[in-house]
RNA sequence: CGGGGUGUGGCGCAGCCUGGUAGCGCGCCUGCUUUGGGAGCAGGAAGCCGGCGGUUCGAAUCCGCCCAUCCCGACCA
């Protein structure tokens, strides 16, 4: 008997489609603290998968891995102005230990710049210690007004990554070069589009000379901001006393770099893919590439099942195949089952298609059936996967260039800014003063200044002001 | 921190107005029959009704306080 789905269509609500399709893909759970999350073995391998992807690229190009401490001392959090004003009122603070109240209010950090750089005064002397190129993988507590599952959480998981160079040309270099990374990360991996650019003075890292970013599109058009890449230029080293010397034998001030990806990634992952049936996976991170499910067939026949764990051998694919051979749930159970935990391909194996030689090949993204001939079945699904993988990314990014509009003018601006939503490429003046009236009036923000926009002189829609290139104006999570 | 909801077996809910034996669907367990899009029958387990206090002979139900959580805003990866 059909049941009704119980998962809410994108178009009635889709913040409650959000969070049906992570319970039903049993993605996450809400724990028993506000604001945050069990990650559960469904979205747990997505993590891991995220992470081997970017650790391999990390360690590319010349990183290695280390682990600082979840305590910061108050006094660290201090030192660098901009940065204090930014996290201090975010942060979680421990102040008992032992049964008895600390000397030294301890922080839990909320990202380790202090606490790396307090560290890096130690190691670093000479040039010849440059570049440092650490990574962690962490944990961090920000304290948020407002949480979503994987988007926002008062405890996430993260890598950030901080470097120490001689010269401010290697500093960006470093920056740019780990924005790409992302890009790669998201683009490649998790069939993501995303515009990479640099954040506005209001939008940039707390103690950042520039913040680097790359931005994302939802299926509800609005933006996500998906990786940041920060130039701190000279500002941390100042703070704690970097310094090294030079080949010349001078002190310099050590210039740095730091940049991460979160496990809201995994958040703009559900959202770019998935559909009203559940989640959708890019073939290259699903943990379950394949799933076989194999049809009984009428009493008496011959055990199917057998048959389809060969089948699953034949693909060669390893642990990326599973074959769903549970004696007591009904296929149709299966399918459903396996299409809101967004497996890319689903194999039905049946005593037809036994005797036919063929296999029914099932597409998640497109829900198209192919009938394969066993002999043709391995390059077949190799084929398929590469084509959803290559699918997803192309129907992202048709979402976000048909949301993507260049306005000249107020009136265009705030229409488009409701029906339908998306990016809006105007021209800004370049005042900060001008941007937090727009966000004021209109909710929406500068998500970033693209690193292609070519030069054009243009003015400020709302003020008039002169600009000389388009930046992107978006409504974000 | 403001506005609006919601807390009742694992999940989703009814019951509350009009106090009187705690119910339904899904899921779970056992058995048999089933298997090409969410199987059927039979039997079974599982709940101090978010917490504390009050009213009452008697509270899931009425009253007060508290807590948690979700959604909408201001803050943010």
């Amino acid at each position: 008997m059909a049941q009704q789905s119980k998962i809410t269509p994108r178009d009635k609500d889709y913040n409650q489609w959000y969070l049906d399709v992570i319970q039903q893909a049993e993605l996450a759970d809400h724990a028993p603290v506000k604001g945050c999350m069990v990650i559960r073995p469904n979205g747990y391998a997505l993590w891991e998968g995220i992470q081997r992807v970017l650790d391999d690229m990390f360690k590319e190009t010349g990183h290695v891995n280390a682990y600082f401490p979840l305590l910061i001392p108050e006094e660290f959090m201090k030192r660098e102005a901009e940065h204090v004003e930014g996290f201090a009122p975010e942060c979680a603070v421990v102040t008992h230990g032992g049964g008895s109240k600390l000397e030294e209010p301890l922080y839990i950090r909320p990202t380790s710049e202090t606490i790396i750089w307090s560290m890096y005064k130690k190691w670093i002397n000479s040039h010849r210690d440059l570049p440092l190129l650490i990574n962690q993988w962490a944990n961090v507590v920000r304290w948020e007004m407002r949480t979503r599952l994987f988007l926002r959480t008062t405890e996430f998981l993260w890598q950030e990554g901080h470097t120490a160079h001689a010269t401010e040309e290697e500093a960006e270099a470093e920056t740019r070069q780990m924005l790409e990374v992302y890009r790669r990360l998201a683009e490649d991996t998790l069939a993501i589009p995303v515009i990479q650019g640099y954040k506005t003075e209001r939008e940039k890292f707390a103690g950042a000379k520039r913040t680097y970013t790359i931005e994302a599109m939802m299926q509800d058009h609005k933006a996500l901001q998906a990786g940041t890449s920060h130039n701190l230029g000279q500002n941390f080293a100042r703070a704690f006393d970097v310094t090294f010397q030079d080949e010349e034998g001078k002190q310099q001030l050590v210039w740095a770099t730091s940049w991460g990806v979160s496990t809201r990634m995994i958040g703009a992952l559900i959202m770019t893919h998935s559909d009203d049936r559940g989640l959708v996976l890019p073939p290259r991170i699903a943990a379950r590439k394949v799933v076989v499910v194999p049809i009984m067939g009428k009493k008496g026949g011959a055990d199917i099942r057998p048959e389809a764990q060969q089948l699953a051998d034949e693909l060669g694919l390893g642990r990326a195949v599973h074959v769903d051979d549970r004696p007591n749930v009904s296929p149709g159970q299966k399918f459903h089952q396996w299409e809101q935990r967004g497996v890319p391909i689903r194999i039905e194996l049946g005593p037809r298609d036994v005797e036919s030689g063929q296999a029914v090949v099932v597409r998640r993204d497109t829900g198209e059936k192919l009938f394969v001939a066993r002999a043709e079945l391995k390059e077949k699904v190799a084929q398929v996967l590469d084509d959803i993988q290559a699918n997803l990314f192309a129907r992202a990014k048709a979402l976000r260039e048909e949301h993507s509009f260049s306005i000249d003018d107020k009136e265009t601006f705030l229409k488009k800014l409701e029906e339908p939503g998306g990016f809006l490429h105007a021209h800004w003046c370049g005042q900060t003063e001008c941007e937090a009236n727009i966000q004021k009036t209109t909710k929406a923000t500068i998500r970033c200044i693209p690193l292609d926009a070519k030069e054009e002189k243009g003015v400020c829609p709302f003020c008039g002001g002169e600009s000389k290139q388009r930046v992107i104006f978006a409504k974000a999570y």
